[in-house]
DNA sequence: TTGATATATTGTAATATTACGATATATCAA
DNA sequence: TTGATATATCGTAATATTACAATATATCAA
């Protein structure tokens, strides 16, 4: 087990507003930047901080479409996990 | 799932340091602080700084033994994490 | 082009976490 | 008692994280 490689995946998690992000995202099969900040009201620039956080951890994958960018959970344990410590 | 209690709980388990501990303790099945300590080679105040950080998520209980404290991993659901994220 | 919209990046102050030495406390044995 | 051992707590400097405004960039439509 690589600790360090381990321990920046679950930090990452470790963060109220990244996993409200990850809720979101998952209940709604992905959508773009500013649902987000609507759902969540919080600045853009803070969003889009934490999402880039997410998808270096590869945590997220994102795809432009046109002028907006759709991000999605692309690992599949973050849906088990959260569903396991969700309560 | 309220957002700030879990994160406290993937936060307490985002650090190489706690992580090691924790795969010591659940495959020795509990152990004192200086076992952790001689095996992890860190100080034993981090050591102790860093049981008390698991304790206090309710990751780890502890029972003392004399002079010694055994602590273990209370939270079973730990274990199924670990294994998800180790590798 | 220009303007509007969507998102990323930068700068920064406030706060949190980390590691670790020093010191305190608690227990047991002699 | 005293000393040895085990662990916790304190103090603190270094580092990391956070939130957010300001600004930059990219895309599309008119």
């Amino acid at each position: 087990m690589d600790y360090n490689k381990t321990s920046e995946l679950l930090k990452a998690l470790g963060n109220p507003v990244r996993l409200q992000i990850l809720n979101g995202l998952i209940s709604s099969h992905g959508c773009n930047v500013n649902t987000i900040v609507e759902q969540l009201r919080i600045p853009q620039s803070t969003a889009s901080q934490h999402l880039g956080i997410l998808k270096s951890r590869g945590i997220l994958t994102h795809k432009k479409e046109g002028v907006k960018t759709c991000y999605k959970v692309s690992d599949k344990r973050i849906e088990k996990l959260l569903q396991m410590f969700s309560k």
